[in-house]
DNA sequence: GCATCGGATTTTTTT
DNA sequence: AATCCGATGC
């Protein structure tokens, strides 16, 4: 097979690329997934080397799953056995193997963010510290931040009296972790890193298995991360890092685009490689891109070209409003979709804040068009799913306090603060965890009857109980089973589904989760747990449903559409307002913008409004600097006719002016001409029938089913309805 | 111990 | 606008 077809010059040099460093610099849409997985192979397929001696860290599980299957398809079965992951994945799994070296055993759990939030707030409250002054998130990002710089609590630098108290909070937090044999997200890079550093033979150990290390997005690696990566690629120094500093745009959770500079000094005989044919956007497309990502400074010019077409030209368009820009959007997608120009899953709407996506959840509602949306309400952040999941962590891991927190009175079993006190005071005073001491009061009461009070003692017993006989049998059962017991010892279904369609709902995503649970039977429930802490929100992208999807920038990176609308093109919104006061952040926002136009393939929609609604009111806002380094060639706008019409009404009561401009001076008496059964034209939805129509405002409201579109519900003023039949 | 109410506070982006 | 927190009352 030829492991090169396919592949333009550059990309064939970096497949195969000789042995020492190489760094890619790959363009948006130059196919450095392409030269990635074509890479993997070569190096199996051609130069001999086993698949165990590989690793290849991805920036998301699905990007992982994709190389795995890619490579396999390219070369057969043969081919499995590639260590291909996550960062934070890979490490968590060298930890649980390496626990022997490392203050907690190999049951560790993963904490997410409320966990975290959970111990920062106690910290606080501990210190007798003032939670409105110290804010417990701000805290966090201070831990977060040096844990990736690798600073370790007795380290933290000490500059202002803040930074004294984020020390101490630092310090009392990491303890607390490690009293719930737990690690935090940056703790799986933290301990991995320190863990390689501090013991030799270990090092040695993974350094030589890693003949080969392979990294993506290596733009947005943090220090911990690269210094990962050199103590990994040690001993054999075949690193193969691809990347694009103008697509860095993790800055904020400690990636440092100038890991590739670092990269170019501390391997000053590494291979450079220039990808600059980008395969996915229209000309148009990359001709607005390089306008927009052109003005940041200390770039390394790249020039992209593609031999594709030139392409239609970068819709600009301005609306009244956010509702007013959220409409605009769908209706823009319902009339190319109605031309047939477009498949709706061809769409991505993107957007600076996930707030933003609520006036466009709205306006498809309203149009009565499907969408999906990616992030914000997260699966896993359902309070159902978290209950259980925090149960089987808890048999997991009876020292998980934030779960036992948060399930112990889940469903209500009489437990408060005053139960919950007594409980952590009395497993204090014989140097047990709460967990552990439920445990123990499972298994035999009777001896704990003198420290309890009666009420407290039963309850505590009888939920002792249902705990230590699952964790007694947690060695046979599978997570799947594990499952099942909670949920139908704890009455859980009753509990959860109080009939409401909302009830339904939260039982349907235990169900799912289920589901998730039965494709791990023959795995353990600490491989199930760790799965489930480590998925993103990419993870959860598919694109089988075609529809329209909703996404943050953010969540964009890595993916392409035929069809991009960006909107809240606007002065706060994008660039955000905090990152005004701060040059690097603001060149961020520059590349954030890049990356989202770089993700379009034929079809670039920009949009912005006069006004947006901050904390429920209206303001009126500017549109984003960004957009007059576009030059206007580059773009067609079609906000003018629109934009006059309603700035001219902007100071004036809307419905007043509507009602003037048609009609002035008339009588305010219109009949009604649809009816329900009549069959319509409409100029841009085609062929519907009427389902309804009434009278409004001097308007007649009409609904209309179309057969491509389902209902619309146009103004007979302004839709230019004509009558068949 | 639990429910309800009012007020404050919030919006960056997420492995 | 929506959620979270604390105080109050049952």
């Amino acid at each position: 097979m030829d492991l090169l077809a396919g592949l333009n010059t550059q990309q064939q040099q970096a497949v195969i690329a000789g042995l020492g460093p190489v760094l890619v610099m790959a363009g948006p849409g130059s196919g450095k997934t392409r030269v990635l997985t074509q890479r993997i192979a070569y190096l199996i397929g051609k130069m001999g080397v086993r698949p165990y001696n590989i690793l290849a860290v991805t920036f998301t599980n699905k990007a992982a799953r994709e190389m795995e299957n890619r490579v396999i398809n390219l070369l057969g079965e043969s081919a499995r056995g590639v260590t291909l992951g996550t960062f934070h994945a890979t490490c968590a799994r060298i930890l649980r193997r390496e626990a022997e070296h490392l203050p907690f055993n190999s049951n560790f759990v993963i904490f997410d963010e409320d966990d975290q939030m959970g111990l920062v707030k106690r910290v606080i409250s501990d210190l007798n510290l003032d939670d409105k002054q110290y804010r417990p998130l701000a805290i966090l990002n201070s831990i977060s931040n040096a844990k990736n710089e690798l600073i370790l609590p007795d380290e933290y630098p000490l500059q202002t009296y803040r930074d004294e108290v984020v020390k101490r909070v630092y310090i009392g937090y990491q303890q607390m972790l490690l009293t719930n044999n737990a690690v935090d997200f940056d703790d799986l890079l933290l301990y991995t890193a320190f863990l390689l550093d501090d013991n030799p033979a270990v090092r040695e150990r993974y350094a030589r298995r890693y003949e080969h290390v392979l990294v993506d997005e290596f733009q947005d690696t943090n220090l911990a991360q690269y210094v990962l990566l050199r103590r990994l690629s040690s001993h054999h120094n075949n690193i193969f890092a691809v990347g694009d500093a103008d697509q860095s745009i993790y800055r904020w959770r400690g990636a440092d685009y100038r890991n590739v500079l670092r990269f170019e000094q501390d391997y000053p005989d590494a291979q450079v490689i220039l990808l600059e044919q980008n395969y996915r956007s229209t000309q148009q497309i990359l001709d607005v891109a390089m306008a927009v990502i052109d003005p940041n400074p200390n770039r390394s010019p790249k020039r992209l070209f593609t031999e594709r077409s030139e392409g239609l030209k970068v819709m600009l368009h301005e609306t009244y409003d956010d509702r007013q820009e959220a409409s605009f959007i769908v209706d823009t997608i319902a009339s190319l979709v109605g031309r047939q120009q477009i498949k709706p899953g061809d769409v991505a709407v993107m957007y600076r804040t996930n707030a933003q996506s609520r006036l466009l959840e709205e306006a498809f509602l309203h149009a009565r068009l499907p969408y999906k949306l990616v992030g914000a309400q997260r699966f896993y952040g359902r309070r159902e799913v978290k209950d259980i999941i925090a149960y089987m962590r808890l048999v997991h891991n009876p020292n998980d306090e934030p779960s036992l927190l948060r399930v112990i009175n889940v469903p209500p079993r009489g437990v408060g603060d005053k139960t919950l006190q007594v409980l952590r005071t009395q497993a204090q005073k014989i140097s047990l965890t709460p967990g552990e001491l439920l445990f123990q009061m499972g298994r035999d009461g009777e001896q704990f009857k003198a420290t309890f009070p009666h009420r407290a003692m039963i309850i505590l017993v009888g939920f002792g109980e249902l705990l230590s006989r699952w964790i007694t049998q947690v060695g046979e059962l599978d997570p799947l089973k594990i499952m099942d017991r909670i949920i139908d010892e704890t009455d859980y279904h009753a509990y959860i589904d109080d009939g409401t369609d909302e009830g339904n709902d939260r039982w349907e995503n235990v169900m799912e989760l289920r589901r998730l649970a039965s494709e791990y039977q023959d795995r353990t429930l600490s491989e199930f747990l760790e799965n489930i802490a480590l998925v993103s929100d990419q993870d959860t992208i598919e694109t089988s449903a075609n529809v329209p999807t909703l996404l943050t920038l953010h969540a964009a990176k890595g993916l392409e559409y035929p069809v991009v609308f960006i909107s809240g093109l606007n002065e706060g919104t994008l660039p955000h307002s905090r990152s005004f006061d701060d040059p690097e952040a603001m060149q961020e926002e520059r590349r954030l913008l890049y990356v989202g136009v770089t993700r379009a393939k034929d079809r670039l929609y920009l949009v912005y409004a006069q006004n947006r609604s901050a904390f429920g009111y209206p303001d009126p806002v500017e549109p984003s600097r960004f957009l007059s380094d576009i030059p206007d060639t580059l773009l067609d706008d079609t906000s003018s006719l629109r934009t006059m019409r309603l700035s001219n009404m902007t100071s004036f009561d809307s419905k007043k002016i509507q009602w003037e401009s048609k009609r002035p001076g008339g009588a305010s008496v219109i009949l009604q001409r649809y009816h329900a059964g009549a069959h319509v034209q409409h100029p841009v939805w085609g062929d519907g029938m009427v389902l309804s129509s009434r009278i409004q405002d001097d308007d007649e409201i009409v609904d209309i089913f179309f057969e491509n579109l389902g209902m619309k519900r146009v103004a007979a003023s302004l839709a230019n309805l004509k009558m068949k039949g």
